[in-house]
RNA sequence: GCGGGGGUCGCCAAGCCAGGUCAAAGGCGCAGGGCUUAGGACCCUGUCCCGAAGGGGUUCGUGGGUUCAAAUCCCACCCCCCGCACCA
């Protein structure tokens, strides 16, 4: 699916010291080792437990893996990883997307010794002397799908590797699966034929993709334009192609290229004087041609043509801008909207000298003037002199700032423009609502023709120039189909979806999606089973070979199954995938075992359907999509999927991964900077939520993170069992908060909220601890165990070397990865002493500020509040918890406890001006207790003598203005 | 234009759905201190402005509004990114 593009320039280097890299990766080298060895994550049916099917798209292997497609992966690593450790049964396989035209044609490059092709394939590591290899296709999809599997299990992914294939007749198995997909496609009458327009090289007769182009072309696609056809007196007709037909109203004359050659030819029985190019394209569009003649531009010009919609009869005249290879050659002028009509014209006036030369009167041109069709806000009413005049416009060579005055008003006019009286029918309309009625009307009376063209010259591999041409015998899948869409957007509507807003994006998507052309010619494929000169076509081979996944393991291993390609007959996927025919007679037809087929047919049916594809968001407007459909056409309603998660695009250091930035990573080298585990915490920490929004890789990142890992492996296997064996009351606050932390984490991992879990996970956890160290002195024996013991388990999923060589490492038996992931017990979650814990914190930081201007002082006395407060707070919070707006609780509050009312009036000021002591407040014991016991570490902290004492008993000169939550501090 | 995502205290980035605990988490950077032969790492402190008592002032793209109270809700506008199909 995603294709991979080259290594050019490393700019991005790792800092860290290289050889702590080498203990990590030493470390990985041994946890990758024993998890193949002991088969841990290849996933077998098992109807005692839940199951849980994770994919990732298949990556198209033109090149090795990136950054961008480890992010994605990990991420589904991630929820493999997780699910596995909440004791799903879980399947996460992989295979490869060979389906397409840009390996035939790099490999071609090879085979014709392109020097970009070939650097291009050394820059990415391979030999010299094997380089020939690459001419063949095949050699392709066997070696990066090769090195794709060799990086990610370096990378640690948790994958199934016996069911790994790749697509096209490649793979007869993978061929056979398709094509009874599309028979069954076609029984069910989602599949038609049509024309379709495509571009087209008329050097090698075939279509043009963007790998059949060199660099400067890629990208461009074809378009909708009008021939307008102006007639000469002769009866010969004039075409001029346009995009805007709408102008047609405000046409003031014809643009010719004088030096040009025209030809004179039939077309569908007129007589058109047009350049060859269009021509050819109006050829292979479906016209008939034929050319009679030829005649220089020059000799055009001064004839006047009949505008077929007006009536007006407008002069040819010269202008050097015409490009006379692009559309027809000849152009009509809009000086009104079109800012290079309009300095051509101006250009004209201003040099009748010009006009002389073609033996014409310079009283031709006086007597134009631009006339206004459209009425556009903000503009005069002629908005091209407007774009020129503010650019300054010289004449018309001047290209760069005509461009830019062109689309502009172009763009503006389009969706922004008020068609004028003197459009008549249409007078009123916005352009962009009308144009396509307009065009209709024109081509109805006409007036004009639709055709298909190129906006720019594009010109093939082989150096020849394409156009479009229409190709008759298209095969479509009918996505236009009410049935289909409907069932299709029932699906969405059941899924699981993060985040949430692609659920709308994904129905639209679905609700316009259009008849999809599936089959491609000289591509790399499945052949269609009933028309096999035609490929279908790669985003259309890859639907539902989820399902495939689950097949895999008995399919791609005839060495073991013994199933040859040809047995795999269109009853066999009746059977095993939708539970159609009679095993006895399937086993007659194919030759497989009967016990065979429902083993496979039990496989299938245990795995499916697919709970959660984790993709990347340029899938979500064409793949995932098709997936969806496909999967309701062909399967039961059991079988449709159930989740996809989206993930944004990775950044580097902010801007975006391109080769010609130089910040453009491969994963393997990657992992040569910095270790896999340092990797993955870099790409989790870029931002691997489900969000819209791109991901941003620090590399500086995945520099800390190698030192961070060392660092928490060291911590962890030595202090598992130390520390003292008392029980204080900070240790309740530590456990409440590992409790804690395990909650969090767990919810945000079944958001698949990956950033934020580790966040939660790694850096919240680790910030606790320090401050339950810092707060305790010695941590409790059993706490700091269970700790180390949390905290390994919940990096597990994101950097599972690591953890287990922890878990190792403390004397643990088997594997972190699959260890049941830990629980939190509610009841040691504890908010109140969060929130006492709080006021030790602010009681710190006050008094730290207080110092800071008091400047020097001899001891503290921290003065809790009197009870009476908290009883009124208590009344305060409650007026509130009932509806009653802050004063109001205040107020209501004061007339149930009788207190002194100038203490009344004090505290309403300090109540209203610290709000926040309403939430925070804990009872008068906690508070007082949390306090007393906090004084050592205060006045450690403080490095000053801290007493704690009760506003009751207190002598504090400040104890009026304790505050629950926020004690009085005097400074003695 | 339509649809989607964004614009937060030097940079990155939480918060926004469920308004008050938000001068606003965390990281980076910067400054000071501790540790250290030194550097790095690590730990602590500070990092919008003013302040000799925990306070005050001005901030969350811009401008309005709702509210006792708005980064958070409403309205209008500006800027950036992505998609709008045959590249996979």
């Amino acid at each position: 699916m995603h294709s991979v593009g080259i290594v050019i320039e490393r700019r991005v280097k790792p800092k860290v010291d290289p050889a702590l890299v080498s203990k990590v990766r030493a470390i990985e080298d041994k946890w990758v080792d024993r998890w193949i060895k002991s088969g841990i994550f290849e996933a077998e049916p098992d109807p005692s437990k839940p199951k849980f099917f994770v994919t990732f798209p298949y990556p198209y292997i033109n090149g090795l893996i990136h950054l961008g497609g480890a992010f994605t992966i990990l991420r589904v690593d991630i929820a493999a990883r997780y699910k596995r450790m909440r004791g799903f049964n879980v399947l996460f396989a992989q295979g490869w997307h060979a389906t397409g035209g840009p390996i035939v044609s790099a490999a071609l490059r090879i085979r014709e010794g392109d020097k970009k092709m070939v650097s291009d394939l050394i820059s990415m590591g391979v030999p010299v002397d094997e380089i020939s290899k690459f001419s063949n296709p095949e050699y392709w999809v066997k070696y990066f799908s090769d090195n794709w599997r060799r990086d990610l299990i370096s990378y640690g992914l948790s994958i199934d590797w016996r069911r790994e294939f790749y697509t096209t007749y490649l793979n007869p198995y993978y061929s056979k699966f398709i094509e009874w997909q599309y028979l069954r496609l076609r029984d069910k009458g989602l599949v038609g034929k049509g024309t379709h327009p495509v571009v087209w090289c008329p050097k090698e007769l075939k279509v043009v993709g963007d790998h059949d182009r060199p660099d400067e072309y890629v990208g461009i696609s074809l378009v909708d334009a009008v021939l307008m056809k102006f007639k000469l007196d002769d009866g010969h007709i004039i075409p001029t192609m346009t995009f805007r037909p709408e102008t047609i109203y405000g046409v003031t004359n014809i643009w010719i290229k004088p030096e040009a050659k025209y030809l004179i030819a039939d077309v569908d029985g007129e007589t058109w004087i047009l350049n060859s190019y269009m021509l050819e394209e109006l050829k292979d569009q479906g016209h008939r041609v034929n050319v009679k003649g030829e005649v220089d531009g020059s000799s055009l010009i001064g004839l006047k043509v009949n505008n077929p919609v007006t009536g007006l009869k407008v002069p040819i005249l010269p202008a050097y801008f015409v490009d006379s290879e692009l559309g027809t050659g000849i152009v009509m002028s809009v000086p009104a909207h079109a800012p290079y009509d309009y300095v051509a014209l101006m250009d004209l006036k201003s040099n009748p000298e010009l006009l002389v030369r073609y033996g014409l009167d310079s009283s031709v041109v006086d007597g134009i003037e631009p006339i206004p069709l459209i009425k556009l806000e903000g503009y005069s009413s002629i908005p091209a002199r407007d774009a020129v005049t503010s650019r300054n416009v010289k004449d018309q060579n001047d290209f760069k700032k005509l461009d830019e005055a062109t689309s502009e008003i172009y763009s503006k006019e389009y969706y922004n423009g008020v068609l004028l009286e003197n459009t008549g029918k249409w007078a009123g309309r916005i352009v962009c609502e009308v144009k396509d009625e307009i065009i209709d009307w024109l081509e109805s009376n006409g007036y004009a023709i639709r055709i298909y063209t190129l906006p720019v010259r594009v010109y093939c591999r082989c150096g020849a120039r394409t156009h479009v041409k229409i190709v008759s015998d298209q095969w479509f899948l009918l996505y236009s189909d009410e049935n289909w869409k409907k069932m299709t957007l029932e699906c969405i509507d059941s899924m699981n979806l993060y985040p949430p807003e692609i659920r709308e994006e994904l129905k639209k998507t679905a609700f316009n999606l259009r008849d999809w052309a599936f089959t491609h010619k000289g591509e790399l494929g499945t052949h269609l089973p009933w028309d096999p000169d035609w490929v279908i076509e790669s985003l259309s081979d890859s639907t539902i070979y989820m399902a495939y996944y689950t097949l895999a393991k008995y399919l791609q291993h005839p060495e073991k199954y013994g199933i040859k390609p040809e047995q795999l007959k269109p009853e066999f996927f009746d059977y095993v995938l939708l539970g159609r025919g009679n095993v006895a007679e399937v086993s007659e037809t194919t030759g497989i075992p009967a016990e065979l087929l429902d083993e496979i047919r039990r496989e299938f049916s245990y795995w499916y359907p697919v709970d959660l594809r984790i993709s990347g968001k340029d899938l979500l407007y064409n793949h995932l999509v098709f997936f969806i459909m496909h999967h309701v056409a062909i399967f039961p309603r059991e079988f449709w999927p159930r989740g996809i998660s989206i993930n944004g695009w990775i950044m580097v250091s902010g801007e975006k991964m391109s080769k010609s930035k130089g910040n453009f990573i491969l994963l393997r080298d990657a992992i040569n900077y910095w270790s896999a585990s340092a990797v993955r915490w870099a790409e989790v920490m870029a931002g691997a939520d489900s969000t819209l929004e791109d991901p941003n890789f620090e590399p500086s990142m995945a520099d800390l993170a190698v030192e961070e890992i060392l660092r928490w492996i060291d911590y962890a296997s030595g202090n598992y069992g130390v520390g003292r064996s008392e029980r204080l009351k900070i240790d309740d606050w530590f456990e409440s908060a590992l409790h804690q932390t395990i909650k969090k984490v767990t919810e945000l991992m079944d958001k698949t909220m990956y950033k934020s879990a580790f966040v939660e996970a790694y850096y919240n956890l680790q910030n606790k601890f320090k401050w339950y160290l810092r707060r305790a002195g010695t941590p409790n024996r059993d706490l700091l165990k269970q700790f180390i013991e949390i905290q390994t388990l919940l990096l597990a999923p994101f950097i599972p070397h690591v953890a287990d060589e922890v878990w190792e490492r403390i004397g643990k038996d088997g594997y972190a990865s699959i260890h049941p992931w830990p629980t939190y017990d509610e009841s040691k979650i504890k908010p109140e002493l969060d929130l006492a814990e709080e006021i030790v914190k602010g009681v710190l930081e006050d008094a730290r500020e207080l110092l800071r201007l008091v400047k020097q002082a001899k001891m503290v006395r921290v003065t809790v509040a009197a009870k009476w407060k908290y009883d009124l707070l208590a009344e305060v919070k409650k007026a509130l918890m009932e509806g009653a707006r802050l004063n109001e609780a205040i107020r209501i509050s004061f007339r149930k406890v009788s207190l002194p009312s100038k203490l009344a009036s004090q505290l309403v000021q300090s109540i209203s001006r610290n709000p926040e002591t309403i939430e925070m407040h804990v009872p008068v014991d906690v508070e007082y207790a949390v306090l007393k016991e906090a004084e050592e570490f205060l006045s450690r902290e403080l490095n000053l003598k801290v007493v704690v004492e009760r506003e009751e008993e207190s002598s504090s000169p400040k104890k009026d203005i304790s505050l629950p939550s926020r004690p009085a501090i005097y400074m003695e």
